[in-house]
RNA sequence: GCCGAGGUAGCUCAGUUGGCAGAGCACAGCCCUGAAAAGGCUGGUGUCGACAGUUCGAUUCUGUCCCUCGGCA
């Protein structure tokens, strides 16, 4: 950090009181909304690092897809949980909470304000309400599983499920392999129900005092701007990044590589449809996410919702974002 | 102007031997506790081009008109 005079730039930081409450500011929102900009000028003003919550910028290699920032774009403010694992490692929300733990940790520590921003909606929450106690996933366990939901079909697994944990089986649809082969995978692993760790733990924790703020724009405009995004990303060499992947050996099948685009991509690299084909899924498989991301969001207690107009700046979204935080840590 | 074909959900179309219409795509809403950019669920009233006639009843039959697309002039 630049040895700056004091008197031109004023370091924001908490006092002793304030950091005993553990304050967190989440910015929050659909892919495309246009969080990172607005991060970056928000973690300047208040002489802070960028936290991201998102769960693919944390691969490294996988940077034009995921909308990383650029280095320019970063504007020498730290940007962390970014690049914390390679595509073909497993990755996961706890994993996640661990890391961002620690960095809130170390803010603190410096007596800043830590600033999460990302759109992966349980790994905010895990941040905001914290996560149960179930063991993690155990990939042999897990590779089973999944084999033998392909040969024998969920619905068996599900059948098997309502058998060892009947509130877990009430709660999901049979046809949801995802998270019935999780359920079975925590009863496998210690022999307890995963609702039992649901129930008891409830998403009631608090580790933090937080304020969570949410960007949203009219949906037409958003709908405009992700299209915008995909096309940029096409022109800037989207398809490479994909190949280089690929042909490092990371498979189609891998949780990273199924992300948004670079599914799409490879089946595109694979002959298996045209390129306007391959593009128009990328947008419409996009726009989808953006609405399950809304509605993950709006479900999420406290969320203080910001509209973004067309003609606002990025510096304007962040200045009504500064005197949200401003209010909040006079109030601390 | 004449001859064809057609006008049904935002789009492409199916259909009703006359009984208040249905698929795909698009879109909208929702669920989510270590795969989460993943995974799953739900949702179709639309002057069936307009007007008139026949009929108990017309989007379906008849007539006129309007529009679109071909072909011929």
């Amino acid at each position: 950090m630049d040895v700056t005079p004091t008197a031109l730039l004023p370091m924001p930081t908490l006092t002793e009181a304030q950091v005993r409450l553990k304050p967190l500011v989440v910015i929050v929102g659909p892919t495309a909304v246009g969080k990172s900009r607005v991060a970056v000028e928000v973690a300047k003003h208040f002489n802070t690092d960028v936290l991201t919550a998102d769960s693919r910028q944390v691969y490294c290699g996988m940077d034009l897809g995921t909308d990383k920032p650029a280095l320019s774009e970063r504007q020498g403010i730290p940007h962390r949980l970014i690049d914390l694992t390679q595509p073909d490692e497993p990755f996961n929300a706890g994993l996640y909470r661990r890391h961002a733990v620690e960095a809130i940790d170390q803010l603190h520590r410096a007596r800043l304000v830590p600033l999460v921003v990302g759109g992966t909606g349980l790994y905010v929450r895990t941040l905001v309400r914290g996560l149960c106690e179930a063991p993690p996933a155990q990939p042999a366990i897990r590779a089973r599983l999944q084999a033998e939901a392909r040969e024998v079909g969920v619905e068996r697994l599900y059948h098997r499920l309502a058998s060892v944990d009947p509130v877990s089986a009430s709660k999901l649809h049979p046809h949801d392999a995802a998270k019935v082969i999780r359920a079975l995978e925590v009863h496998q692993l210690c022999g307890k129900p995963i609702s039992a760790f649901h129930t008891s733990h409830a998403f009631g924790d608090q580790p933090y005092r937080t304020l969570l703020i949410g960007l949203d724009r009219n949906r037409e405009a958003l709908y405009r701007r992700i299209e915008a995004r995909i096309d940029w990303q096409l022109d800037h060499g989207f398809l490479d990044e994909t190949a280089r992947l690929l042909a490092r050996g990371y498979r189609r099948e891998s949780a990273a590589m199924k992300g948004l685009g670079y599914r799409q991509a490879a089946d595109y690299l694979a002959g298996e449809c045209d390129y306007a084909e391959m593009v128009r899924r990328f947008k419409r498989d996009t726009r989808r996410f953006a609405k399950r991301q809304l509605t993950w969001f709006r479900r999420e207690p406290a969320v203080q919702w910001l509209e973004i107009a067309e003609s606002d700046s990025p510096e304007h979204t962040a200045g009504r974002v500064i005197e949200r935080i401003d209010l909040f840590l006079a109030g601390l």
